[in-house]
DNA sequence: AGAGTAACCGAACGTTCGGTAGTCTGGCAG
DNA sequence: CTGCCAGACTACCGAACGTTCGGTTACTCT
């Protein structure tokens, strides 16, 4: 790290309710991750020290150590509450009834929700690398992910709902590739030319499942 | 960094010509930039050491000082690289002649075909976060080239070859957010369930422009 | 043979890293 | 009122970081 700090993330400001006890702006494990995941994404988990964590939670690096026991804890709460979203997409009705090709446009849909809804925590998932046991055990995870939606697209395709020839597995790595790049850019809040969630699943969707070209071709 | 070091990627291998002087297995720019590369796109680059390099390389870290200025330069000469690459697209004849949906087309293909060709040089370039000057002057040339696409798929749209109610920024940023997202698990070589790189281009070219969805539907 | 040089090395540099030890403090339960 | 202790602090640790330096090797050229 050579470059210039870009100033802090902004201190605290979430953890809504019961500080329960301490000082008047004590920390939780909550306030705490928050903070983390926010200067984890700006500066990457390898480029933030603890130093720029304490910095922009407003402690020291030491107090740190009475909330989690290390860096890594952070970013295994971080990637674990993201999984946990993920997965449970699948668990629900709309991913599990019907006919595959509307499953897999529905767990598509509930995937960039999810994404902006957790938007942190899923942009710090998509980014390890797989240099530590936390970050292993995340890619495992999501290798799994990625091996079900792949079975749903191989499914869609048997029912002949979507183009036959086409590769299962290709399929679901370039959709979902699709998706998941929208955490490079998606800032919330929605001012100016920003998309509200919705709407970019909508755009996703129909881009994905109906081409971007106009159907009186030819 | 607490990891485990999961063994070199593999001495030098790379330049073929002209070693001009010095010792048998010596080292050119070239052959340690391709290293560097290698290792930075496994651990990360900050997660890399001047130690992980000089590892992988064969060589002392000391050494490594006598090719370059230091782990900076090694990174901004494997952006640049890629970044010509993809501009060097934009001037060529299919993305300057004709109705922009076939240039937009055109430019996808070639970006993915790029992408593969340079692949360790792109996922790098994809990677970077901004901490230092050289990355953030490659995220300024990335960001133009983004916004060149964007032009072009808005020249789509009042055309009228892409459906009409697309935003064009957001329709680029998906588009070529899949494209870039090759990059997570491409790997040459096709053996086993690989994919050659056109067909690669083939197959997301047919997914963007004509959707998932079988043709007769309605 | 001797000069010149590209490539490399080992040892050390100042700095920063993640993490630990011990202390102070203020609000709450008794 | 008092004792407790969560939660913060200051001070520090050994290790690892990127980088520098003086010196050595192995080669080419004259």
């Amino acid at each position: 790290m050579v470059s210039t700090p870009p100033a802090a993330v902004s201190a605290a400001a979430a953890s809504t309710a019961a500080p329960t006890a301490g000082r008047k702006d004590s920390h939780s494990v909550e306030s705490l991750l928050a903070v983390a995941v926010e200067v984890f994404n700006v500066r990457g988990y390898d480029g933030t020290s603890m130093e720029d964590l304490a910095r922009a939670a407003g402690i020291t690096k030491s107090s740190i150590y009475h909330h989690v026991s290390g860096k890594e804890e952070l970013l295994r709460l971080a990637v674990t509450r993201a999984l946990d979203g993920l997965f449970g997409i699948l668990d629900e009705p709309g991913a599990r009834e019907g006919r595959a090709a509307d499953r897999l446009e529905y767990v598509v849909r509930r995937t960039c929700l999810e994404l902006v809804e957790k938007l942190p925590h899923v942009t710090l998932l998509l980014r390890v690398r797989g240099n530590t046991v936390a970050e292993r055990d995340a890619l495992d995870r999501r290798r799994d992910f990625d091996h079900r939606v792949a079975e749903l697209a191989a499914e869609a395709i048997e029912e002949g709902d979507l183009r036959a020839g086409l590769d299962p597995r290709l399929t679901a790595r370039l959709v979902f590739g699709m998706v998941n790049s929208i955490s490079e850019w998606y800032r919330p809040g929605g001012r100016g030319a920003g998309v509200e969630a919705g709407e970019l699943a909508d755009a996703l969707a129909a881009i994905v499942f109906e081409g971007l070209r106009n159907p009186p071709r030819r």
